[in-house]
DNA sequence: ATAGCAGGATGAATCGTTTCAAGGGTAGGG
DNA sequence: CCCTACCCTTGAAACGATTCATCCTGCTAT
């Protein structure tokens, strides 16, 4: 049906090989012998087989990024930077979306590998070491995001988890907040965890604050506001007085169970900061306050260090940025 | 580096005929080779490759999916919705983001005729008409989203968004308002025409109301809080009473410019509705109205459409969805 | 006049999988 | 004891692009 490098050379009477120099080295070619080929493949609308490329060389020209979901926004800018950077270089990027399940993970680190992908980027569920030295063995690289290696065996882009947990509620505590409350889950996140143990090293320093830890099956606005729910069911003596969310979307859904009820006042009664900071935190009910990540830039330096160690004889870099504190209403100090 | 089916052939003492038949027809083996084979695989880590299966048979197993722009959860929506129906089938869908930037569309398109994916959706920026026509004649069925097709010669899924955009007037007028602004573009936007087509009509119907449009040259947040500052900035008897955003994301933009400024109240100076109804909608400043689409079943859908096109005979067919009116408080009449 | 050279063009071999016509072996019926 | 049928297995051909050793042609330098 479509056509192929053969028909190009027998339209335009020269061998395969000719036209193969055209579309690759077409310095290699006479002037006149490259406009009879071009005018053939013009005509005969011919498109490149990928597939056949591909098997040629071995490898194809596509990064894997596995995200854990790709409705937070988190993950959709670091797709975009990693897809801006993948451009440049000719390379494109394929989304999958774990979803937080590690079978789901698998699934796409199996169709990758069959794919025989370029590279893998992945925001990892579980410990997938194992799995990705198998890639590896197999002439895969893969580069940790949003997570640092563990052996330092691969490389990583990161931001420091416990930094910003440390910086959100000593943000807490310094606008005069005491009982504060760490909503998130599941603990075997290493995002959550990471935060959590910032937020006890800020709290530790502290005496007299005390953290309450309220688990959540998911970093969604829904397990957000069901949290919110259990506060707001509370006896208000007995509500803290400061919320940590581990990520925005649940902050937002906090917020949502605590506001939009219109019994508890925020930041009045009990302050509020998420976690990312994306797009919509300074657009909701109370404007959130939130630690910023620079999720593009994530991206970004995800692909080139792919890129490195893929071209480069294996080298592995971990890169860990700082967490960034932005303030907005809703950790405002009480009156 | 990597086994091919020839060492697992090798190893397991059989033709690579018969590990071929292994993996696809097993029930075609018997019991003792089977397991002989398979411990070789095993013991290679053998792992099929795409790109030779690809090129035998014609065809990749994934779906191409272009979208407008990946930020806006709507079109996120459908992805999730398509992907989960493309894995029923064994299929995998690669999301292209065309930012509503046709020469990136057009990026996309060819990357996926390359890929001889095996089939097409797009939200399409311009016509692509012609585009498509040349896919389909290469044997590559295309699926419009969120768009009809012209001359029903292809299948497509969309809204009917005349509809959503007479509904959103029509309940600005049911409120009591008159002064109604349309905040949208670009116009030649086929989503955004069709909802101010639907908007002038239902003003039409209402004497004395009136329709101001204000141009914007994207559907963003960023853009929707510049067009809010412009309202904020007129003086009050010669704001609207009613802002009718093109999208949500403009909404929570134009919210943001009059509300947390402070000096605007929403509802009661102004009432908004947006349109997608995107999760965060409800947890905006003030939580937005809009106009309901259901994404996710629009993917679903689509990939429907796509894979009966691909094994019937070439049948289309078009799908337009009724969108839903969901009230909030941002367009709460008056006191 | 001849050897040497360079610029172009050639086409067979290759990548890994699938398919399919053909072959081998066994069992059962005649 | 042979023939048919059936069940497995075989191996070569095909998919399409790329590469590379080889070849051709015309030209220059000696």
């Amino acid at each position: 049906m479509a056509a192929s490098v053969k028909d190009v050379a027998a339209l335009a009477r020269v061998s395969v090989g000719t036209v193969s120099n055209v579309l690759n080295r077409p310095d290699k070619v006479s002037t006149a012998t490259l406009e009879r080929v071009q005018a053939a493949i013009d005509e005969l609308g011919f498109v490149r087989n990928d597939a056949a490329r591909q098997l040629r060389d071995g490898r194809s020209r596509s990064i894997g990024l596995v995200v854990l979901d790709v409705r937070n926004p988190f993950f959709t800018d670091i797709a975009r930077g990693a897809e801006s950077r993948a451009a440049e270089s000719k390379l494109s990027v394929l989304l999958g979306n774990s979803d937080d399940d590690p079978s789901r993970e698998a699934n796409y680190l199996d169709l990758f590998e069959q794919q025989r992908v370029h590279g893998v980027l992945i925001s990892p569920v579980g410990n997938p070491r194992d799995r990705l030295t198998r890639l590896r063995d197999h002439g895969i690289a893969a580069v940790l995001v949003d997570r640092p290696s563990d052996g330092a065996d691969f490389s990583s882009v990161s931001v420091d988890d416990d930094a910003g947990g440390y910086m959100a509620v000593r943000h807490l505590l310094d606008t005069g907040r005491r009982r504060i409350a760490f909503i998130g889950g599941p603990a075997t996140m290493r995002q959550v965890s990471d935060r959590l143990t910032g937020a006890t090293r800020a709290i530790a320093e502290h005496p007299g604050a005390t953290l309450e830890v309220v688990p959540t099956t998911a970093l969604t606005v829904f397990e957000g506001r069901a949290a919110g729910e259990s506060l707001r069911e509370r006896v208000p003596d007995e509500r803290p007085d400061a919320v940590f969310a581990a990520n925005d979307l649940l902050a937002v859904g906090v917020l949502q169970a605590l506001v939009m009820l219109g019994e508890v006042s925020v930041p009045d009664d009990i302050a509020i900061i998420g976690y990312d900071d994306i797009d919509f935190s300074s657009a909701a009910v109370v404007p959130l306050s939130s630690i910023r990540q620079p999720s593009e830039l994530i991206g970004l330096r995800a692909v080139e260090l792919l890129i490195a160690e893929v071209s480069g004889a294996g080298v592995t870099e971990q890169i860990v940025f700082q967490p960034e504190l932005v303030v907005r209403d809703s950790t405002r100090p009480p009156a």
